[in-house]
DNA sequence: AGCCAGGACTGAG
DNA sequence: CTCAGTCATGGC
């Protein structure tokens, strides 16, 4: 089986077993604490991520427009649960200026590679992070490639896990009907799986389970 | 005591 | 293009 066959099914296969996700995972639903759970998750622990939204949550920082009100030094005092507080301080102000002009116009778009490009130019965007916001902030459909997808593709599609990021996702995405919520599930389940047993980047039973033997 | 976590930037080769 | 170094905290 190909993997651009497999991937339908494997939907499936966790679809059924874990049933649905309703991600991203936040406390108050806010678009811009999906945007700011997207930034501070680089390389850290959601754990670390709760702490820092839950600061700024705390701290009224619910908005674009109220982060810009904060001077710099308390932001980074806000954030430093999750790490590398001096660069994604920074960062989340960038981001914050650009939704304070954007966010309503972006609502309504269609054109995804325009605003790909938009969100990568700025600091401190990569293309897992314009991903996310693209898809859990504003409900486009682009598939997220993260590390736990890469360990989903490198054990159960059997592909080569350190492939380019495009080219990965240009896979997923032309395995599926590309709608916001399909990838939305996908990649939510394809986390819960990880968490739940894929820890120490193995698979215990339950990947077996569901998807026959995989890759070592 | 390390090692790792839902990356991205910079500089060098 | 690939690769190492850097950034920082908290949990195990």
């Amino acid at each position: 089986m190909t993997a651009m066959e497999k991937i339908p099914r494997f939907f499936r296969l966790l679809y059924d077993h874990f049933g649905a996700q309703h991600w991203w995972p936040c406390v108050s639903g806010e678009r811009w604490e999906i945007v700011a759970g997207a930034v501070l998750t680089q390389n850290t622990a959601w754990t670390n991520v709760e702490k820092a939204l839950k600061n700024l949550s705390d701290a009224g920082i619910t908005t674009p427009e109220k982060l810009l009100l904060l001077p710099g030094e308390e932001l980074e005092k806000l954030i430093m649960p999750a790490g590398f507080f001096r660069q994604k301080s920074r960062y989340l102000t960038a981001m914050a200026l650009f939704l304070s002009e954007r966010e309503k116009e972006f609502l309504e778009r269609d054109d995804i590679p325009a605003m790909r490009k938009e969100l990568l130019a700025l600091k401190g965007v990569g293309k897992e992070t314009a991903d996310s916001i693209l898809l859990y902030a504003f409900g486009k459909p682009v598939f997220v490639i993260d590390a736990y997808t890469r360990r989903f593709a490198q054990r159960h599609l059997l592909l080569d896990g350190k492939m380019p990021y495009d080219d990965l996702q240009a896979i997923f995405q032309s395995s599926l009907e590309n709608t916001s919520t399909l990838f939305n599930e996908y990649h939510a389940l394809i986390v819960r799986l990880c968490k739940e047993s894929c820890l120490k980047k193995e698979c215990g039973a339950l990947c077996g389970e569901l998807f026959g033997p995989g890759r070592k």
